[in-house]
DNA sequence: GAGGAGATCGTCT
DNA sequence: GACGATCTCCTCT
């Protein structure tokens, strides 16, 4: 495995996420979602994403419009939309599109890269432990892994490294894309909008519960 | 390894 | 008061 070089990192531009969540979802797989500035950062790889499309997607917190929870999502792209479910966990997702629309990508899964150490301290689990997968994969684990939190970090640039938490791309090559439907939703449930690396150990569930169906949308070499 | 159930609390109706 | 974009632990096979 090569070093992480955070030198070579840039952050992504927020012209991207100003795009069909879809496009933006694909385009994220591969990126590394980074938690600091300068020293001690911690980075994982974005091996899976579910795309949320806003007003129109009866499976997205912006389906009903605005409310105080999900304001961030109907303001400008690039923006950390952070919510807390089931009572337990925090969920990271960024805004995608214009003002006024409101979707966004909700990240999944992460390859532990930089900080493992701080990750596992983070989740509270032992610095020995050797499974690496319990990390970050599933979306209220980055969330642990990173400190992620509804007060701190709702509504940040996702595209500005001074925010302590924010999206970068090291030039990484992603290879074969495939997409399945969402996991966990009832509601719009059988669209094929989750996104992940074919083969990746770190994603979360390789195949949808809901169904087996997989396709396999491109390959980035 | 697979499946089920409990934990736990913010948000919405 | 009900529900939820989840995780973990426990039991069963």
């Amino acid at each position: 495995m090569v070093k992480p070089n955070p030198q070579l990192w840039r952050p992504v531009e927020l012209k991207f996420f100003d795009r069909d969540p879809r496009r933006v979802a694909m385009d994220l797989l591969g990126k590394l979602l980074v938690r600091g500035r300068g020293v001690r950062l911690r980075a994982g790889r974005i091996v899976e994403v579910e795309a949320y499309l806003g007003v129109e997607d009866a499976a997205a917190h912006a389906f009903s419009g605005p409310t105080d929870r999900n304001r961030v999502l109907f303001g400008p792209p690039g923006r950390a939309y952070v919510y807390f479910i089931y009572g337990n966990h925090y969920c990271l997702n960024v805004s995608c599109q214009p003002p006024g629309q409101a979707g966004c990508v909700l990240f999944r899964a992460l390859q532990p890269v930089l900080g493992i150490s701080a990750m596992l301290r983070a989740r509270g689990m032992d610095p020995r432990e050797s499974r690496l997968k319990l990390v970050c994969s599933g979306p209220g684990r980055p969330a642990e892994a990173l400190e992620i939190t509804r007060q701190r970090d709702n509504g940040i640039h996702l595209t500005d490294p001074a925010s302590g938490l924010w999206i970068a791309d090291d030039g990484f090559r992603c290879g074969e894309i495939a997409a399945s439907p969402r996991i966990g939703i009832t509601k719009a449930a059988e669209q094929p909008l989750r996104y992940f690396l074919t083969g990746n150990p770190f994603v979360s569930r390789p195949r949808s519960p809901a169904s087996p169906k997989i396709d396999v949308l491109e390959t980035r070499l």
